[in-house]
DNA sequence: AATGAATGAGTGTTCATTCAT
DNA sequence: TATGAATGAACACTCATTCAT
């Protein structure tokens, strides 16, 4: 089936670019590299995607998608405060695979910074987190499990605030920011909702 | 003088080449740009330093020097919750000069996930701010501003996490996080450190 | 009948190549771009022809046999001077498709000189049109519509240096080499040939 | 000193890529193929041209302005009949070196056709060489050489493509139309205009 | 100290061509 | 017969770096 067979194609080699662009960044992954790396001739990658922007969009696309995925895979049968934990423990870099997602965040991040326009849809993405966020905390509201005086926006902001910085200081220094770091984050973030301190 | 022409001249390249990662990022900025907007020829670049990468580094250090010596201006002549606010007000991009500050911090932060060994000394210097704040708690606890059951360590890193979050948040979408969110974002953190919230 | 849809196909393929080659030149034009413009695929455009250059010289033969068959046509009832004219008029740019067919002729003119073995056979096509205006002259002669001082041979190369020359420099700038122009061109050598003036 | 050493490398490389020009075509000719030739590195190319385009630019003018010069030099003590003798004798293919400027003038029209702007400026160069035929044959005519009846504009253009044509068709078939044609048509061209033929 | 000429490695990109399905 | 995936050579171009003046 020639179409799966591309699909294959193009999220192999967007698989493999996200594994490059996450060590080494944006800009010293080269096409070159992917093709090796992927086992195949610089002339496949470029068969596939229109040129190297377009692979950089769809790497991230893939990483975004796969995230968003798993978050909904995670959240899919929990409400309330049990939602907004799954939410915290698949979006901080708790696994291999989310921190890889995070350097990956990272780096198109300083890419966005650096292209105004922000046509990687990154305001987009960010918006959508907060939503998710935000509709948690209402429910947890209205099940009684965090009180009324908290703004489930204004808790949903803190909650994207909290990941990224720390998904950000964890990569500067992983040593000090570790996994049993990162795991209590988590709780305190719970029973600070719990009792209104957000 | 000499050395203090040699100093000045360092000190204009390192300024420019900080505007100009700022704008495009680190792999973007060239040795010719940053010569043309000094309004000087590139072998006067490639004479005050080593290569690129000291260019890079020495840039990295002018910026956060600045920081620093702005931080501590600001910080002298308070203590205990004043100094934290002072500190936050600092730090979170409330200024041109900071937001700039925070996108050439980025822009390092990802050149620091790419070259993994940290040479530019990343880790060092969010250690350096995690004492500034910490500092500052265990002053307000004292001075009875703040609860003593708040825990002056995990505070600083709340307000590091809080000030990374923020910046990387806002330099994804500035017209949301805008300047009068991030004003709030300060006078709210003070106000949760108050009641013993963090 | 597979022959005549196999020469359809080429014969379509010709066309869109001739029409490509007409506005972007020998070297622009591309497999690819062929088979986009046919709506066929890379691959049926390769299976007719056997490699880049068997289009380019199939497309050339294929303009110059509809160029020769529109002379011919128009001719064909003529004799003497108006075989002349009818062969003029054919010739020079004057209309549409002829300015197509001298758009092609110059880039395969250009690409001739760069390899100059002439495999393209442009001498022949070249000695061929300069008979048949020898033959119209002598024929015009022989009618007593031009003066016998006049050596046919002469004037059938300086027709030939008439219309290429007309053609290049309308090519180069068809607003003053107007159409009027061309076509006056074509009265005043007429005029000349029934004076002796050539 | 320097900057004539720069123009001397302009040149050079100009010299250099004209000579490819002519012999390969536009599209053949490459930066490194011209480095090859100028006995330098691909660098010095690029250094000394803002691009390819450039170069291809900056080669056709020089390639006129060397024309230009000697058809300068050699109508420069001559008026009427003997200035446009010269003048033809300038601009025909006689020499091997005006054979190389019609290559590469073929090439370039060729180029001129597929980028319809004129960007190189060719209609302007053709106006240039009408009006100085044309003053030619304006004082020709002042001189008693020439018949009043003869249209001075109307002489330079027919001029203007027999030189074109016979260069075209030339480079198409050098042995036909060899040197002896070639000198014959300045000869029968000048009888002409005396005896008011064109 | 300052200039800019020279070098060459590395990049994205285009494309004819081959070949498996 | 037709498709398009795969290949690799060739290209213009960018750039840090070296070096002669």
């Amino acid at each position: 089936m020639p179409s799966a067979y591309k699909h294959n194609r193009q999220e192999l080699i967007a698989q493999t670019a996200a594994a490059i662009i996450a060590e080494s960044g944006l800009e010293r992954v080269t096409i070159r590299e992917i093709a090796a790396q992927c086992g195949v001739s610089k002339g496949v990658v470029e068969h596939h995607f229109a040129d190297k922007d377009d692979i950089l969009r769809k790497t991230l696309d893939w990483v975004n998608q796969r995230f968003i995925a798993r978050e909904q895979r995670l959240t899919a049968k929990r409400t309330g405060l049990e939602a907004v934990r799954a939410r915290l423990r698949c979006l901080l870099p708790l696994t291999t695979e989310s921190v890889m997602e995070w350097k990956v965040r990272l780096h198109f991040w300083s890419f966005a910074v650096a292209n105004a326009d922000d046509q990687i849809g990154m305001s987009v993405r960010l918006a959508g987190a907060r939503e998710r966020f935000r509709t948690d905390v209402e429910q947890a509201i209205a099940l009684g499990e965090v009180p009324a005086t908290v703004d489930p926006l204004l808790a949903a902001n803190m909650m994207l605030h909290l990941t990224a910085g720390v998904a950000c200081n964890m990569l500067v220094d992983s040593s000090y920011y570790n996994k049993a770091y990162r795991t209590r984050i988590v709780d305190k973030t719970i029973e600070d909702l719990r009792r209104g301190f957000i």
